[in-house]
DNA sequence: AAAGTGTTGACTAGAGTGGTCAATGAATGT
DNA sequence: ACATTCATTGACCACTCTAGTCAACACTTT
């Protein structure tokens, strides 16, 4: 079915591509509309739905396109020989930054795709994620725990840090928009670079 | 305007309240359905066009009401003699839970206004919010911070306090139905206990 | 020139919307 | 008993928007 898809004219496909991110992304799944996207994308109807057998059908091809480039792409410049946690956290979010910056597109319909509620959809992403949700813990997999304090129980540090950083780019991305983000680059790193020492300082053992 | 709704049977408003509540809650301002509303609430379409004039005053008095309720509860419950942070926070969370027990409709729908993007209201929304959120952060207002560490930033420590807490939430929430809540009272708050320990440990100085 | 393929966009049938208004019912004042 | 006022109804309107279809056209290839 997809073989149609994938042996068009590259350009085409991208702009097909990138014209549902945006819309997917801009609305969310129930209020996207096809409409739109083949007036971005510059096709007929007739030629959307001659790719794709239906609307769910596009937005889950989509999905695994999106998720499937990001994390190959953050997976692959993760250094595991690092097994310091605090090293392998400022990569982490290094890379995803850099890769938000690279594909903002993809960076923004994933981050609306983990909030969807359409119940036409919804399944199927929950079906999707458990099979990756394992290789996202990687990156916490083989670390060396034993530079941590003796009393600290490290389940609960891990999700300190997890939150905190998810606070952190949850308050800046609603004071920011993501375009800007492009500029704020080396601030982001140092804001969150304090909060690693905190991190250093309240849950590793003293040298 | 709404001396008018005000006036009637506080049964009728009330159903009106909560189907409203509800309606919106569950499907955000632009999928909410004036006409599921009216059939939820048990009165007629004209009626509810008679009492506001049209949906966006509706939601807006909705928002007003629901947050006007909530916080003034809230407030009234916190012991601002209190001066201890930590002993701050776990009346904060404690309040909360009670009240999200007490009104889980009014919570839900709090909770989706708060991530409400309808172009519609969305601006209105931030403008009210801007009117109550030096209050909101009453509770961090005049606290002893001689107790923290030297070498600690209060500023830093209290947004991995509150996203600690807010990450939690959200993982709780996620995770459970918000009806399950009212049984697992008391897990919550031992789980935020053992957070709260170990921000003790972290920033607080050793007495 | 025939056959096959890619592509179009006008079109359909349907669902649903917020809001209106003439008509009724109930209650009150005279 | 009548008139006036108010609350309440729900059929109805005009409209928007939707996902998906399909006969027709254009372009290659045979």
């Amino acid at each position: 079915m997809l073989s149609k898809f994938y042996s068009i004219d590259k350009d085409k496909q991208l702009r097909i591509i990138n014209a549902c991110l945006y819309e997917f992304s801009e609305n969310g799944y129930d209020k996207a509309s096809t409409n739109e996207i083949v007036k971005d994308a510059q096709i007929s109807k007739g030629l959307l739905f001659h790719y794709f057998r239906n609307k769910r059908e596009l937005y889950l091809f989509l999905y695994e396109y999106a998720l499937n480039l990001f994390t190959t792409e953050f997976y692959q410049n993760i250094d595991f020989s690092e097994k310091d946690l605090m090293k392998r956290i400022r990569q982490a979010v290094k890379n995803k930054m850099l890769l938000a910056k690279k594909y903002p597109l993809i960076f923004k319909f994933l981050e609306q795709a983990y909030f969807e509620e359409s119940k036409a959809v919804k399944e199927d992403l929950i079906e999707k994620n458990k099979e990756i949700e394992h290789v996202a813990y990687r990156i916490f997999g083989d670390i060396a725990y034993s530079k941590f304090k003796e009393e600290i129980d490290v389940k609960l540090a891990l999700n300190i840090i997890i939150w905190t950083i998810k606070g952190y780019s949850a308050q800046f991305l609603r004071d920011n928009d993501l375009d800007l983000m492009k500029n704020k680059h080396e601030e982001i790193l140092q804001d969150i670079e304090k909060y690693i020492e905190i991190f250093i300082k309240m849950f590793y053992e003293e040298e």
